[in-house]
DNA sequence: TTCCGGATTACCT
DNA sequence: GGTAATCCGGAAA
């Protein structure tokens, strides 16, 4: 399968985005293997909205949030854990779309693996659904680093995202999961009936 | 320079 | 269902 190309990234608005990304599949391939999930949840963070990273000037932390379409964007939250977005608009505009939850496809024993590493170690059996349904989560599942991924492009790097095999599912619309400010605007899209979005 | 809250998760009651 | 863990960036002063 191909993987999306800018031109897709291009196409739409940062909200057709979100939306147009459910269904896609999100795929790394790392030296440790390859892991794979469908892109099951989706947030949007847009120019003029106080919740969005790039509300404000353009620093250190946020600076990826401004590249073209189709580059990655990679965070540090709550001091311990990471999300991930695709820069959804040109360069120097500032939106893009979270990632939150993926239903896993490929690389399992990875993914419990990576996920077990990161956490105390404690529990270290995961089912399916406890993977990938949350965006720090599925972030440890599929080797996502700041360091690797920030700033880097899903058109030519071993993260990138293809297709959607199949979509005849329907969309939910409500608002964004963890935030005050703009809490109100219906922002976060989810895949109906799935089990691996991260709340209902 | 100090202070505060955050696009979260895991564990405990 | 409540909260600790943990640290950085932005705002306040």
């Amino acid at each position: 399968m191909q993987r999306l190309d800018l031109q897709f990234y291009q196409k739409y608005e940062t909200l057709s985005l979100a939306k147009q990304l459910l269904g896609c599949e999100l795929i790394h391939e790392s030296p440790e293997g390859r892991t794979a999930g469908i892109i099951v949840e989706t947030e949007a963070y847009l120019t003029g909205d106080p919740a969005c990273h790039a509300y404000r000037k353009k620093t250190l932390r946020n600076a990826a949030m401004f590249g073209p379409a189709g580059s990655v964007y990679v965070y540090l939250i709550y001091g311990m854990y990471h999300c991930v977005n695709i820069v959804s608009a040109e360069e120097g505009k500032g939106e893009a779309v979270l990632i939150r939850a993926l239903e896993p496809t490929d690389g399992i024993e990875l993914m419990e693996l990576r996920r077990a590493e990161r956490k105390g170690q404690k529990s270290s059996s995961f089912s399916l659904r406890e993977l990938c349904n949350g965006p720090a989560k599925l972030v440890q599942a599929m080797g996502i680093t700041l360091a690797g991924h920030n700033g880097s492009s899903l058109l030519d790097d071993a993260l990138y995202i293809t297709p959607p095999q199949q979509a005849d599912f329907e969309v939910v619309t409500t608002t964004r999961i963890g935030i005050t400010q703009g809490a109100d605007l219906p922002y976060r899209f989810y895949i109906k009936g799935n089990r691996f979005v991260s709340k209902k």
